[in-house]
DNA sequence: AATATATTAAACCTATTGGTTGAATATAAG
DNA sequence: CTTATATTCAACCAATAGGTTTAATATATT
């Protein structure tokens, strides 16, 4: 990707397991990467590699206290992926509704 | 990803500008490879190795008639991937909705 | 001041991704 | 039968991803 956008970025940062578990602990409130690296069966390296990935997609922020680091949750560019998906998961749905309004509508007329 | 599972499969399919965009054009009904690579600044192949990812993922299906191949659309792995963001992203808003229920029982109650 | 803790940085490794080109295969059309 | 079209397969390549290990940095604790 020449110039990855926002849905990309959200998109590959949620496309990895680890990345949607640390998200989802994250959604029940800040911990520290100390924390968040705890359940996984990984270096704290790599968590904390993980995070950043979900930093540039902002989907995580940091807060800097002392030496520790608390990651919050920023669930907006969750909106644009959703949007995206319901937008593309109904189409058929819309143009199915459209169609039939369209043939109620000339049975009407037809009357 | 020791077995990367569906979830991780649709999201990382739907990682890819190209491939979003092949989705989005197949939700408009089904077309050949060749058509689908049209528009795109690359290769056939390029375009063939794409709709494999997508095909992996179940969001695509092939059907072959002679020569051609034709793709199409199916929305189903996106229920999942919509609703693992509708969870993750209204998990605050369910539990202020769940606080402000009882603070709200707890008025009546007083009352 | 010395040590322990929390975290990133850097270098490295291997596997995967996203692209290429060239050949193979299958079917269609002249 | 020969040629053209639709598509995949295979080999290759550079860049990225996801992990490791070993420093380096910053702050706490004793």
């Amino acid at each position: 990707m020449a110039t990855p956008h926002a849905l990309d970025r959200t998109l590959t940062a949620l496309a990895d397991p680890t990345r949607r578990a640390i998200l989802q602990r994250l959604s029940a409130g800040e911990a520290r990467v100390t924390d968040l690296a705890k359940p996984f069966d990984m270096s704290l390296n790599a968590v904390s590699k993980h995070i950043r990935v979900l930093e540039r997609a902002r989907l995580v922020e940091r807060r800097r206290v002392g030496r520790d680091h608390f990651l919050s949750y920023r669930p907006e560019p969750l909106d644009a992926a959703a949007k995206w998906i319901a937008e593309t998961r109904t189409f058929w749905a819309v143009r199915l509704d459209t169609l039939e309004r369209l043939l109620r509508e000339e049975d009407t007329a037809k009357k």
